[in-house]
DNA sequence: ATGCCGGGTACGACCCGA
């Protein structure tokens, strides 16, 4: 069983590269943020056609989040609990059911929130305490729980080449660290970080020469609950995606489990 | 250099992202 996050930006504009991934990849469900198009632009029967059911929630232009999944979902939910008025489309979240075992798994796309003066910013706070309390909430049930996404957080200065670079910044204010670890704190595990100790950098911006230089950070993640950390054994970044003709910003991050 | 690229939309400058 595999399962992979990744920021698209913009589904229509990166088809060509989503099939030739899930081809060779072969995940079994797929976290998608950026899809910039309306659940009726969503290219869906490209991907249905080489065995994925598709699950959208998206808008016009900005942000939207989708689920693709070798199997049905049991259950699909859209948007996240906790203000009515917050009509962005960045969260979707799908209930599973394997052989022996249910996983709920969630595609997030966390607010950038820059400029930090702005009300972009009170945006971001607010949206990482209600997806605490959404985690909070998941968490009680004790299943195979994993909230993946791009998270706009840099955790770490580790995560970072240039961390002089992005002080004073939305990603790795104190208060922006602080909600990332009362998150992690509920007792989720960043998959990445349970096998490895390197850098691990999922983002390189197309300009200043970034991916030349490997002027990277990490900021998409895979959270998992205890149950799921049980079950995970192996976890990576695919970095040679940012490589590719027509690449997305970001490249997929995997996790395989036992199940 | 808070916009150098690349996606989106109002199909053509402009908004947005990290």
């Amino acid at each position: 069983m595999r399962i992979a996050t990744w920021n698209v930006n913009g589904i229509r504009a990166r088809m060509d590269n989503l099939v030739t991934w899930l081809r060779h990849s072969t995940p079994d469900i797929v976290c998608l943020q950026e899809t910039k198009s309306t659940d009726e632009q969503f290219p869906r029967a490209p991907i249905e056609a080489i065995g994925y059911h598709v699950r959208t929630y998206g808008q016009k232009g900005f942000n939207g989040v989708a689920l693709l999944s070798r199997m049905n979902p049991d259950e699909i939910n859209c948007g996240l609990p906790g203000d009515v008025a917050d009509k962005q489309a960045r969260l979707i979240e799908g209930v599973y059911s394997t052989d022996k075992n249910v996983m709920r798994v969630v595609s997030l796309y966390l607010p950038n929130g820059n400029p930090v003066q702005s009300n972009k910013y009170t945006y971001k706070l607010s949206w990482m305490k209600r997806l605490c309390d959404f985690a909070a909430s998941r968490l009680r049930f004790e299943e195979l729980f994993i909230l993946a996404g791009d998270y706009n957080v840099i955790a770490t200065d580790m995560d970072a080449k240039n961390p002089i670079n992005w002080v004073d910044n939305a990603f790795t204010l104190s208060s922006t660290r602080a909600a990332f670890r009362e998150l992690i704190n509920l007792g989720l595990t960043d998959a990445i970080r349970a096998v490895s100790s390197d850098p691990e950098y999922t983002f390189w911006d197309y300009q200043a020469q970034a991916w030349p230089k490997n002027d990277g950070i990490r900021i998409d993640y895979l959270l998992l609950s205890p149950e799921a950390l049980d079950k995970m054994t192996h976890a990576f970044v695919q970095k040679k995606m940012r490589g590719w003709e027509r690449a997305s910003d970001h490249v997929p991050v995997c996790i395989d489990f036992s199940c």
